[in-house]
DNA sequence: CAAAATTAGATTGCATACAATTTAATTATC
DNA sequence: GATAATTAAATTGTATGCAATCTAATTTTG
């Protein structure tokens, strides 16, 4: 007979699952876009982050993407040989790393505006729930950062 | 001076990221746990698909989980290789592979349970924004399907 | 019914993710 | 001010993810 611990395993009771699904769905259709570009969705958010603000360490980049050095250094490395990024030792601290974008990785900002659009129209939520979604989103994120 | 195109490719504005976030960061929240039964958050929803409805197909734990046979099959491999599954050939189709639990898989079952509260505490959300999330993430699931 | 098309899994190749460890640089402490 | 503790990146090792391709089995079609 089933019980409440059986309930409990059932992948349809569990936050953590559609959280995990969706995720990487809708990063999977990002991803045909930004071949174009020559990039993937992690490049992409790292391009996002130095076109909103540029010039910041491994470490602040990080901090914003929630990912750590082992998967930022490679990452970084990859567009730096794609001429998209540079990297140069900050002159106050040697153990950080500035990253900065090169003319061509700020120039790529124009080519990627079009994109977001192209994904969001498949998502097929309201103006409303997208609202309601990405602030959940954000105060599930954020209860996590305090642990 | 920022305009319309500079907004819409602020991490902040879209709502991919949060999604792409907070899956990786709750899945994170399940490993320390899972490690001491010796499985990985994939591994654990393959089982937890199995624990539910027994003997299924690679194809049919595929489109639960929404993972395809490049990532299914090393992973059912490495279940097997533990013990926790088995592999036979479905007679009716011999192209199909019908998984299932051995005895000690479904034992893991029972330590399992407790695992979901662990990591739910430690979302903060209301019970009620919790279900709201759950819903509104189906939707985006389920708006994926028929493309 | 034989050839063509489709389908289920396996394989290959590339790009994350992240824990754990290491190295180099900086800070804190005595 | 030398040593200990801390910190930023890099490195190592393991486990996904997924597109693309391959192989074998089954269905569809002329």
């Amino acid at each position: 007979m089933a019980n409440y611990s059986d309930e409990v395993l059932k992948l349809s009771n569990q936050i953590c699952f559609p959280l995990y699904a969706s995720g990487k769905e809708i990063v999977r259709r990002y991803q045909p876009h930004l071949e174009k570009l020559n990039i993937t969705y992690t490049q992409y958010i790292v391009l996002m982050v130095l076109w909103e603000n540029d010039c910041l360490s491994v470490k602040e980049i990080g901090s914003r993407l929630y990912l750590d050095s082992g998967t930022l250094t490679p990452l970084i490395n990859k567009l730096v040989a794609k001429s998209y990024l540079k990297k140069e030792k900050c002159k106050k601290d040697e153990r950080e790393l500035i990253i900065s974008l090169t003319e061509s990785g700020y120039k790529l900002k124009e080519k990627a505006k079009e994109i977001p659009h192209l994904v969001a129209n498949k998502v097929k939520l309201s103006q409303e729930e997208a609202i309601t979604l990405y602030n959940l989103l954000y105060k599930v994120l954020e209860g996590f950062k305090d642990e």
